[in-house]
DNA sequence: TTATTATATAGCTATTTAGTCATAAATTTC
DNA sequence: GAAATTTATGACTAAATAGCTATATAATAA
């Protein structure tokens, strides 16, 4: 038997995470997906502080207009930004802050490793010397 | 001022990811790209109870031979899996288990989401027939 | 209405990459 | 050494997509 995301009233814990269904894993690949690109991550970034439109964040980011329009709908679908019309403007909003946790997790792995490749490097280093 | 990412020795708080730079959004949108594969989601599952050899693990997912080596490769050079060679088998192992925390977050973050919208369709539904 | 501004979208190109097949490389067994 | 087994790699194809230009749509102002 698969588990499927939202079996358990929507939560899993990590043990049950072994046996997700195939469906699943494709949603949580699709959602890693959405945060796998530079130009998207830096919208998001832009966004910390607060809601911003279009153009707003076209300054923030100097990422095309065509092209943040299009990263934002696909943010959107994602349900990692809202969208809100004020007028002729749209305004963008983080809707979703598991994103910054995720980010901070990865940014302290990322850190862990790159710390201990150039402290194994430093002893390959020692190493060649001696 | 840009922040990288082993500044602070290796710890960043989620204040400070607004100002990450180019190439440590870079980093971790890489790191994200990693895991945005369902194939490669499956063979980390797959390792989740322990260390497998290749070809147990192309039993488990039911992939194929060349596929699941280039996929090993790519999550190896991520941190995410380490190798070790026993005799004629390559064993491959969960090196990062980051990764199943940020999962599981995701998985509760989608659960949440996909329950809130059929709520709102239910919702829409009872409107429909008032 | 017309003009202007803000956002979205269609069409296109170039790049990336997942998957497959064939083959190479490495190890063990006979 | 030869054969068999396990894993890795190179070549190729098909599909996805980021970014661009041009254009469309929507809202406001004149």
């Amino acid at each position: 038997m698969y588990m499927t995301l939202h079996s358990n009233n929507g939560s899993l814990t990590a043990s049950e995470m072994t046996q997700l269904s195939p469906a699943a894993l494709g949603l949580i690949a699709e959602f890693f997906k959405v945060l796998s690109e530079v130009s998207r991550l830096q919208i998001v970034c832009s966004l910390k502080s607060g809601a911003k439109n279009v153009s707003e964040i076209i300054e923030a980011t100097e990422l095309g207009q065509a092209n943040v329009s299009k990263h934002l709908r696909i943010l959107t679908q994602a349900g990692i930004v809202s969208r809100e019309q004020r007028g002729v403007c749209v305004y963008y909003e983080i809707a979703n802050p598991i994103l910054f946790e995720l980010c901070e997790m990865v940014c302290d792995s990322l850190s862990i490793q790159i710390t201990q490749q150039s402290e194994q490097l430093e002893q390959l280093g020692k190493l060649r010397r001696a």
